[in-house]
DNA sequence: GCCGACGGCGAGAGCGCTCTCACCGTGACC
DNA sequence: GGTCACGGTGAGAGCGCTCTCGCCGTCGGC
């Protein structure tokens, strides 16, 4: 095992199969243009040789190497942990895999590894990539823009004014926000506050927004900003119980967030949803379904982002050239799913 | 950028600094054995041109690949959805591109996708890989072991019975456990139970064995078998008071069952720790810390060992073919992390 | 001052594949 | 029956790189 046979080449197929190369060569590409009783010889002599092409020889030839780089930046350990980008992963991966493609996992932290991103997409060891970039002062995408890669990108980027083409896949966090507003409104909920995500991800921006869309400008003392995390989610709930004592019911900007605003609720006698309705974001089960009271929250679709995503990229890579790329976004639809909390 | 320039080729960059392509390829990799006015009018040239080796024509010749695959099997969602992976995936990614390797990640659910990676391995498309598999029946370590390519295991492999050269990271947990029931019989706790994770995981069965090791076998009364879920946990806890309604401390094989277990306690007004004592393990911080009480845990170091199995690897790929290899496991240690659980 | 050794450099083969192009045989058509 | 068209097949070039080998110039030793 340590002495690794030779692997078979195309040559020592052919020539077992008493063919040339060439057609090896199209039977193993698919086989099209060669008659049957040929086929089936070659696909014996591949069997009986274990025959498997040399990637690299291939793409020496093709430029194409089925490969596609997944860079997430920026994975400080709370953002990655979360089950977010194990799920998008998730999705990713088997559009790939079902056409075939290898999935390369590039993770950025700091300056220096935006170099190293850059240099190896130049490098074109992969025909495309998937990019997801938190953070609106990023210069990751810009940079990878600059490289000539097909990208898609995951989440709204910042900087997209609408005139660059950049193709992104995002859920509708503004439209599940305004559902989730509109149903503490419709419980008759007057002082509703909102718990916001770090302000300069464009996840938590839109869902800010959505809430206004709905309630109007609440003024700053019912908006807190607040970091997507548990621990985040009790530091803002208790700022708010200070702020305004008679608060009715809170938008919490994910699931996590709402259980630390949960938690808080319940050391504070507030009685959920009776004195407080609490609605979150993401639906994310492990967390969603053990709260205390089970949390009222707005679903999306994490892995099915992360397929759309892939999809999206290998249909433009498979169109390259022919005609010109619109850049434009797709965005999902969220739902909202009704437990206790609201 | 659609059109995209031809990237420039050793040839170019030769005719540039009026050398031969051999000259710059010894350049590229290294200079050594060329004279210093050389090496600098060659570096000139690959600058001027933005010159970048193409690794397939390199990987033709030289049959390295500068890849690994990190091969996650069955990665279930609740799983796959635990911090575990990432922050593994993370140690390897940094020892990975610390030494100009790219991580290949490859998912596998169920029975198709076990032939696909045999065959994506024996293609020799990656150096090395490395491969999490949590389950005992899993057979895609045969499979892999079987295609040839140097490997580490993630975790102690069930089957790892010391006469195959198995090569693998994991942490102490049977020291782990051992230290943390030790803690609690020093507290004085008579009637420790342990909630284990599914015993036909390794990690679980050796949390277990360490626990035994220090209480013996206190029955199965004293034993209940979850899955490392906050869910599991808390059914656990309510078969334990059941069962064994003076129970004085519990050992939970993770910080999610503890999570879980704390919940359960609390809901029938045990006080912790002092009426019962309770220790986790893993120290997964937004879970330990948030708890209440916070959690007396076992902290394993799961970056680390994502480094260290990287690290592993590529020595062994560099030892290539230098003296037969010894197989063996890394242990890692774990310490005991007190808080107020116990 | 001559010879051998040695280090620096270039020429060229070849890694395993794809793809163009030319060739050949078959069948359709007049 | 001859021509043309066309589909199936093989020959061969070439993708961009590494690496061996041999040449040449320089220097040390006697």
């Amino acid at each position: 095992m340590t002495e690794t046979a030779p692997r078979p080449t195309l040559e020592a197929v052919a020539a077992r199969a008493g063919v040339s190369r060439a057609t090896v060569s199209r039977v193993v590409n698919g086989g099209d243009g060669v008659r049957e009783p040929l086929v089936a010889r070659v696909r014996q002599a591949v069997d009986e040789l274990g025959y498997v092409p040399n990637q690299a020889a291939r793409s020496l030839v093709t430029r194409r190497h089925d490969a596609v780089a997944v860079i997430i930046a920026e994975p400080e350990t709370r953002v990655f942990a979360d089950p977010f980008f194990a799920l998008q992963l998730r999705g990713i991966s088997k559009e790939l895999t079902a056409q075939d493609n290898q999935l390369v996992l590039l993770l950025t932290e700091g300056r220096d590894d935006h170099a190293r991103v850059a240099r190896y997409l130049a490098g074109g060891h992969v025909d495309g990539a998937l990019v997801f970039s938190l953070h609106l002062d990023d210069p990751l995408p810009g940079l990878i823009q600059g490289a000539g890669v097909p990208t898609v990108f995951g989440g709204r980027p910042g900087w997209s004014d609408g005139t660059r083409d950049v193709v992104y896949v995002d859920s509708d966090n503004r439209g599940g926000a305004r559902e989730a507003v509109r149903l503490l409104t419709g419980l008759g909920r007057t002082r509703i506050a909102h718990i916001s995500g770090p302000l300069d991800q464009t996840s938590a921006a839109d869902r800010l927004d959505g809430y206004r869309q709905v309630v109007g400008d609440t003024g700053p003392h019912l908006v807190v900003e607040s970091d997507f995390t548990p621990g985040g989610g009790e530091r803002a709930m208790r700022e708010l119980l200070d702020r305004c004592p008679d608060v009715d019911a809170v938008f919490a900007a994910n699931d996590l967030t709402a259980s630390g605003v949960l938690r808080v609720l319940r050391e504070h006698g507030r009685r959920v949803p009776e004195d407080v309705a609490v609605v979150g974001f993401d639906d994310m089960l492990p967390v969603a379904e053990q709260t205390d009271p089970p949390l009222t929250t707005v679903r999306q679709d994490i892995e099915e982002m992360g397929r759309i995503m892939a999809r999206l990229l290998l249909r433009r890579l498979d169109r390259r050239g022919a005609g010109e790329e619109q850049g434009g976004g797709v965005v999902l639809p969220t739902t909202l799913v009704r437990r206790a909390s609201a």
